[in-house]
DNA sequence: CTATAATACCTAAGTGCTTAGCAATTGCTA
DNA sequence: TAGCAATTGCTAAGCACTTAGGTATTATAG
């Protein structure tokens, strides 16, 4: 099953047989891996009005539970972005309703971003929908390659930094 | 040792018991893994004055090999990218003197870029560097894990077609 | 207590991607 | 072979991110 990468590789072998190019084999693929995955979350997404980012910050809000209250520099923090990003985000989220800015009681710089009754809604029912997508995708592993894919992920992510 | 997914999953988990949220323990951890090797990468294009669109252009010239001449649009499938993605990068390129466009003897549509020999030196002296960070993130996996986790990306990317 | 440093949040400008749309050329078909 | 469809490659406009920089508030050091 020769894919993509394997072409490359072979490429690469060719023009350049001194070089030691087997990382590619696991870091191409796993750039592949994620942009293939995101296309396909993106879908779902769409279908209930919703982007990635979006869906990234009423995810945050709903998980944190009652009273789904988050201060922005926590919702950056969260989603690694800037605090830029998060105000932008924000924005566009609020001018739907789907959020709403507050004051912040305990500190006069911030404010709280809380989740509508509309993002509530919309966050529930997207939500299930989603986690089936993501249930599809990684239906192909069982559990244990599942784990294991996990742990290496993980170990990647550690030895990157 | 747990790490954030760890602890997003347990949000979930006291918010939302009935909801398998599994999925995301793998999803989760391959988003957050190819942001933290792309932004190692890309320190090490810095140091050469590239970035990952540029570095992607130049080595896939590279290791086409003699005489280093490729269609735009063909550079648009092995990026998985739009042609006028394409065109944008190349401009940056060209401008920089690493590539040039010529005429298309086969096709009067088409153009062909050329590697330059000022690309082609930046190209041959980054891409030593450049595998020897991925060997440092991927290092952390023995030879038998890298061969698991790429084959477990390979079908993920199947699957989520 | 006051001056300075740190933090929180925002807008502005720049980057690279996307889709839309245009012009030119090539390929197919009736 | 004439005409329509597909392909190639580009710019324009929109999107989400980044860094830079500004304002307001809080924390800290002397």
């Amino acid at each position: 099953m020769a894919d993509q990468l394997d072409r490359i590789l072979q490429q690469w072998h060719v023009e350049k047989p001194e070089l030691d190019v087997s990382p590619m084999a696991v870091i191409g693929r796993l750039s592949r891996a994620a942009m293939a995955v995101e296309s396909r979350l993106a879908a779902t997404f769409a279908r209930h009005g919703l982007d990635a980012p979006s869906f990234d910050v009423l995810a945050t809000l709903l998980r944190s539970g009652a009273p789904y209250r988050i201060a922005p520099v926590k919702l950056a923090r969260e989603a690694m972005i800037s605090t830029s990003a998060v105000a932008q985000r924000l924005n566009k989220l609020e001018s739907r309703g789907l959020v709403k800015r507050e004051a912040n009681p305990g500190d006069g710089r911030g404010t709280l971003v809380a989740l509508t009754d509309a993002g509530r809604e919309l966050i529930e029912t997207t939500l299930p929908d989603h986690l089936e997508t993501e249930h599809a995708i990684i239906a192909t592993l069982s559990v244990e390659e599942q784990a294991n894919l996990a742990m290496f992920l993980q170990r990647i992510t550690e030895s990157s930094r």
